[in-house]
DNA sequence: CTCTATTTGTACGTATGTATG
DNA sequence: TCATACATACGTACAAATAGA
């Protein structure tokens, strides 16, 4: 029986994104997929990217504008690739 | 009905914590009432209360035990009496 | 300028899990 | 065991802002 999960689900989602960017899937001011599109694709509720994407907002991995996307942030701490294009 | 509301319900709710706590209704040390309660008294969503609450939180003004309830914390700026030692 | 589509923000409702008493 | 209380998670709806036809 776990008591807390190894891990929450908007934290693996929160991964997944960060996984990306450093794959360069999504790269440095490009806009990433919607939060009802991602929701969608990985299979959780709205609520639970939000939160994920509202994490890594305040790490300052993304950057939210309302009505027009979330976008990588210009410079990220998180490791790129540049072989990986 | 207002467009972008002058206050949010979320933010009505944290004022309105904040009032009691003012009034001494809500005391130092003391709990609040459940969310689930305070969702019910104003007569709104849960998770609405779980935000004013969040946001009490960081600002100092509220404490929660996971399981045990949210505790006015034990100095808040919300009541600046400086006589009181 | 109007209409529509997209996207985020706010809000409501519900269910389950864990900890406490 | 049961009731209480918070944390996480899922689902849904509507509003506002933006962009394009």
């Amino acid at each position: 029986m776990e008591f807390p999960p190894d891990v929450y689900v908007w934290q693996a989602v929160a991964d997944e994104i960060k996984r990306r960017i450093k794959a360069g899937q999504y790269q440095p001011r490009m806009p990433i997929p919607a939060e009802r599109r991602m929701a969608e694709e990985f299979g959780v509720a709205v609520n639970t990217v939000r939160r994920a994407v509202a994490v890594l907002r305040e790490e300052g991995v993304l950057m939210t504008l309302p009505a027009k996307g979330t976008f990588v942030a210009p410079i990220v701490d998180v490791e790129q690739d540049p072989s990986a294009d």
